[in-house]
DNA sequence: TAACATATGTTAGAATCTCTTACTTTGACA
DNA sequence: TGTCAAAGTAAGAGATTCTAACATATGTTA
């Protein structure tokens, strides 16, 4: 009984021989990333974490500071993701254009849907404020990227006013959308609605030149 | 020792004189509202409802399945006054002006900032699913009343595809627009953009006329 | 190369939580 | 008044988070 029990093994674990695991801390982020796209961030468990990686329960907290902390290291890499994503997207797409505004568009909502888990964990509220300045940092960064494309599209030398609050109406509509179009909304309640022609619809009015008449 | 313990009375807690509650259900509600409120859906606890209520950890069991009943019991009623704030929010405003689009998306960001825990409980996805009959009839039947509005607006007389496709655009900013809202998206990185102006301004891009040159 | 310091694990356990089972009290009604 | 169902309680099983104390690798330095 040297203490390296191997119980059971659940379908998926990793296999530990040594003492020294290689890389735990980098292996509880995916595992807590994998629990928490299966079962949602309300459910995810640190022990259930530990199982998946074949170390204790204690172990975790020579690596994060307590659970939310490690929702907090795994959010951190997903948002790094998203705006990966939505750079690559735009790679080929002719400056200034606004294909290149609908498809950030398109690439944010994809990424809600195929990580529910992670975007919700990020922008759903769930827990105490995950505030953490290596986010509020590169969620800073990924905006000032859409502003720039905004301004490019409308042909501003710079991020105006209202090109920052176009961005934001922009945003604004990406983000619910997501939301939305987890919870089935669209499916359920939006009748036939084409998702393409609707991002395509809501960029081309946000982005056009309304004279303004009535203020309000 | 007649197994009344009357211990310490954390500070609000409803004080129990009787073996009967009188409303345990209603009140066990309410704890839960508040608690949500105050410290987040995800530390939220059954044990902590039963304190400020002052009854046995069983008792919600008596009247609610789990705790995540307990939790869907809440937002249905959340849900129900969410309704009929929008309702109320309108009902001075002349018919088929777009002021009433306005006050709608207006109230429903209200709302959410008054009530983000409720509002986060029922959209942030966070639980498992909290899928309740009545959650979907409400839901239905408060979007079905923006539609009309939106159809009034537009001067259709009936819900078409197209009056549809509007409803589910100002849904899904003013959705948005909540999260990033509560988030402080917009004090952090949206510059100094009017709240108000934003509202209005989108409400009138979508119930624009458009003449559709490109669909891509 | 030996010895130490540090990083990274483990074991054991305290405090808390959810939910169940079995029992008790209460109010309503025949 | 007696009985029954509804609505509480007490006790406890099983899980969870996190801490404290201890164990083992790893790498640096004398």
């Amino acid at each position: 009984m040297t203490g390296m029990q191997k119980t059971a093994d659940a379908p998926g674990a990793v296999r530990k021989e040594r003492y020294h695991h290689g890389d735990l801390r980098a292996g509880l982020i995916e595992a807590t990333r994998r629990l928490v796209e299966e079962k949602g961030a309300a459910n995810f468990s640190v022990s259930e974490a530990c199982r998946l990686s074949g170390v204790s329960t204690a172990a975790p907290y020579k690596h994060f500071r307590d659970r939310n902390d490690m929702l907090v290291a795994m959010v951190i890499e997903g948002m790094v993701r998203h705006r990966d994503r939505m750079m690559s997207a735009i790679r080929d797409l002719p400056p200034g254009s606004p294909l290149r505004i609908k498809a950030l568009g398109q690439e944010y909502v994809d990424f809600a849907l195929n990580e529910p888990g992670v975007f919700r964990l990020k922008f759903g509220g769930f827990t105490d404020r995950l505030e953490d300045p290596r986010l509020e940092e590169i969620g800073h960064a990924t905006f000032d990227m859409v502003l720039r494309e905004v301004a490019d599209c409308l042909g501003e030398p710079e991020v105006t006013a209202d090109v920052r609050r176009r961005g934001f109406m922009l945003w604004s509509f990406v983000h619910g959308l997501s939301f939305l179009l987890h919870d089935q909304k669209l499916s359920d309640m939006g009748g036939d609605i084409d998702l393409d022609f609707l991002l395509g619809d809501v960029a081309e009015r946000i982005l056009n030149d309304v004279s303004r008449t009535h203020r309000t």
